[in-house]
DNA sequence: CGGCTGACGACCT
DNA sequence: GAGGTCGCCAGCC
């Protein structure tokens, strides 16, 4: 399926374009695996702006169910929110349900394997 | 319109 | 492997 802008509803949270981008990107990562901001990046043409990747994602709301940020993970594969914060503590929840170990200090198990990539894009 | 912020990452110790 | 520094740059104030 394609990223449609124009589909938004009234209650879009999103505004900026590269928001919307980094959105489309990321609902591009298949249940069970996880992906890294540098990748979402990269997959944007722009590996410098994985920092901006998370912004976009901490910008997100409720009522965007269909982008699960709780698969993008820094480089180091680790949540990248201590997870005793709420988000932090929901992103490891949210990754346990769909299968994936996650311990107590918010690493991820196994990461190396379960690492989605964008390859051909 | 200038300055600050920061769900990152590459490097270095 | 763990911890600190520095560069990135779209959004926000």
């Amino acid at each position: 399926m394609s990223y449609d802008p124009q589909r938004h509803g009234p209650e879009r949270i999103v505004g900026p374009g590269f928001h919307d981008r980094v959105f489309a990107v990321v609902r591009g990562v298949p249940e069970g695996f996880v992906t890294t901001y540098g990748d979402v990046a990269a997959a944007l043409g722009r590996r410098s702006v994985a920092r901006k990747v998370g912004h976009a994602l901490a910008a997100l709301a409720a009522g965007h169910d269909d982008v699960p940020w709780h698969r993008v993970v820094n480089a180091a594969g680790r949540i990248s929110r201590p997870v005793e914060s709420g988000s932090g503590a929901e992103q490891r929840r949210r990754l346990l349900g769909e299968g994936i170990d996650v311990g107590d200090d918010g690493r991820i198990a196994e990461f190396r394997r379960l690492r989605h990539s964008f390859d051909g894009a």
